[in-house]
This record gives C-alpha cells, structure tokens and sequence, in this order.
DNA sequence: TACGTTCTTGACCATGGAGTCAATCTTTCT
DNA sequence: AGAAAGATTGACTCCATGGTCAAGAACGTA
C-alpha cells in the first residue's frame, strides 16, 4: 500500500496525484528530508492525507524518487557509454556524479542513502556501482588511473561528495565546485599520466 | 561574566571547575553542539547550573576550547616549522590538520565555525589560516604545488574535510581514512611533480 | 547558631519535526 | 435524495533540544 493502486474515490486520485507533483518540487529543491509539512502546503492538502495515502515518508519517496533521480543516472550512465578511453570513461563518470550531486539535493540524498532505504532506491545505486567498479577497473588495466584505488574507496569518494554538498554546497557557486573537482580526479590518476590542466 | 572570575563561594567554585572538566571530556568526544544535558549530567550538576556559571553554550566553549583545540592547533604550526622543504611544509601542515579534524570533533567544529563566534576562536583560526597561506605560497613558488590553488581552495578543503568527518567520520577507520588523504594531496601537486606513493 | 546572601535545582516554556486519529466532510451508488 | 463507504482535516501526542526562573538548599559570617 506504499504506492496506492486507484484509490476509489475522485477526490482522492486527485490529491495523489497532485501530492506527487508538489513533492517532485519540494524534494528536487531540498532534498528528501525537507518537512513533510512543506509539501502538505505545496500540494493544498493537509499533512494527514500525505500519511493516509502514502502511509510514511518513505512511501512517498518511493513514489517520487523515480522521477526524480532514476533517469539522472541512467543519463550518465549512457553518456560515459559513449566515451571510448578508460580515462575519460571513469572520470567523466565521477565527475558527472559529482555534479548531480550538487545540482540535485534529492539525488544526492539517494546516493548517500540518507534516508529509509527503499527498493527501488536501492537497485539504482547498486546498478550505478557496478557500472563504476566496472569502469575503474577498465582504467586502473589501462595504467591510467592509480592502482591503489579501491572500489571501496570510490564509493567513499561519492559519500564524501554528499557530505560536502550537503553543507558547503550553497557556499560555493557550481563554477568553483567544479573546478575543484579538477584538483580531486588528478589525484586519482596514475603516477606518471599527464594531467589536463 | 562569561568567563566568570572568582565565584564568591565555594562550591560554586568547585562546580565551575567540575563543568570545565566535564566538558571538556564531553566535547572531545561528542563536538562542541553536544546538548548540554549531557555535560551537565557529566558533571554531576543540573543543565541551569551551567547556564548560571557560564551564560550559555558559547561562555561554556569560550572556557574550554583553549585546553581543547589551541594547544593543538599550535603544535601542527611549530611541527611544521620545523620541516625545510616547501612541498612536505605544506603537505604537512594539510594532512596534519585533516587527522585533526578526524581526531577530535571539537577541533572540527571550530575549524568548521559550526558555532557561535567567539572570540579566542577566531583568532586562532584567522591564525592559522594565515599560516596555512603562506605555505601555499612558498610552495607555489617553488614550483612543487598547482599554481591554480587557491588560498580560498585551501579554505575549502578544510571546510569540506570537516563535513566528511562529521558525516562519515565513523564510518572508516584512521588508517582508510590517512590514506585516502593521500590521493587529494597528490591531486594539489604541480603536473610533473612526482608522487610519494 | 542563625541569618542573609549566593547557588542550585528541576520543572517549565518554546521550537520544530514525525506521525496518529476521531470527527467531519465528500463522493458515489441506488 | 439519502445513506454508506471513503477521504480529509487539524488538533493531538511524542521526542529532542535550547534556554529560563521561582523556590528552596547551602554556605559563611557575625
């Protein structure tokens, strides 16, 4: 009864319905551990029928959370796919991740697993690492990328990336952010590899 | 009366220092936004007490965070004037500090100014900081650091290690975590510069 | 020892958020 | 229209934290 499958009456459909577009806005902009309150308001309905029809906050990000986050991955995903050198593939990889970190609060929020884990939360981020542990051991065989960097510590990487964005983000303008991720991925590079700088 | 001189009676002024103690104690352990409650029941005294004998959280801090953090802070400065090299003073002082954030969440949150401002604590960092400046630059001019670091690039690493720490902090383990420093150190030297590793 | 002064106490207020539910209103079916 | 099932409401509880204050306890001095 997480997702509520046709609820009888018209009303209801009604609210569900603009319940999910007003969280879609309220969580994209702050994150999935904004009020629940604020999207009682944003959606003209009062906090009780957020509860009666999604039965929790969970159940409300599991509505949402596709929308929101799924195809923002998918998307990057695709777009290192089209890359060729191992070099470019891993980095254009985090370096995307990092951003989307930064642009999307409730993607970030997912990736660091802030909140009550949900299904389909939880195959997206393993479907992601996979795809990362796959990439980074691509790199690490093509010597372009230091061998002492672990999958753990990638994932490391992402959490870290959540943390700092989640409290140092809106003091950096997404410029700087950026070019400070220049500083991070050239330290994971292999000893001898030149750098884009 | 913050920092209160002198109570007129004596267990007034066994309990000032029994608070200083426990919160001391307290805050090395917990950070320096750890309730209250918690210090007063360390110190076997009832929260009003401290609000009686130190005004509020900030005198409270203002009394311990000298025994708790200057001492600290002045030992990376003098360990580091000790070193010679441009690249190992900065490296130094760098990864110095980020094991001290890791250390002691208290330090943390003053390099971090996750608190009300104070006076001794600004100094200290302004202190510090400027410090920390002056490495770069010796170490930008000798050619062995990226010369688009910036000293508001340092700023940030500080900034942004003291959300990790808060944040995942316990989640790894010392040595995991110096040796992840390891690969953002290597990432602010100058291109050709060769790595430790 | 007795009294005035100084201290301490813990119950109290306020804030802000999660989550619940009896009462009330709305839809829909006949 | 009328009634039953379904839906909504908002006031309520609970929890954690920061901070206050009147009343009573402890000190120390005469």
């Amino acid at each position: 009864m997480t997702v509520p499958e046709q609820p009888r009456r018209a009303d209801a459909r009604r609210n569900v319905e603009g319940i999910r577009r007003a969280a879609l806005d309220v969580f994209r902009t702050g994150g999935l551990t904004t009020p629940l309150d604020e999207v009682a308001r944003a959606a003209g309905v009062s906090k009780g029928t957020i509860y009666h029809r999604f039965g929790s906050r969970r159940g409300l990000i599991d509505a949402v959370v596709d929308d929101l986050v799924a195809e923002r991955i998918q998307g990057i995903i695709a777009a290192v796919g089209e890359l060729d050198e191992p070099l470019a593939r891993f980095e254009e990889y985090l370096l995307r991740m990092f951003l989307l970190q930064y642009d999307e609060p409730a993607a970030n929020d997912v990736l660091v697993r802030a909140l009550p884990d949900s299904e389909p939360l939880l195959n997206l981020c393993e479907k992601a690492q996979e795809f990362a542990f796959g990439l980074l051991r691509a790199a690490q065989e093509a010597g372009v990328i230091r061998p002492d960097l672990t999958p753990d510590d990638v994932n490391h990487l992402i959490l870290e990336r959540g943390a700092i964005v989640r409290s140092c983000g809106c003091t950096q303008s997404r410029a700087d952010y950026q070019r400070r991720l220049r500083f991070l991925l050239d330290g994971l590079r292999s000893n001898p590899f030149p750098r884009t700088s």
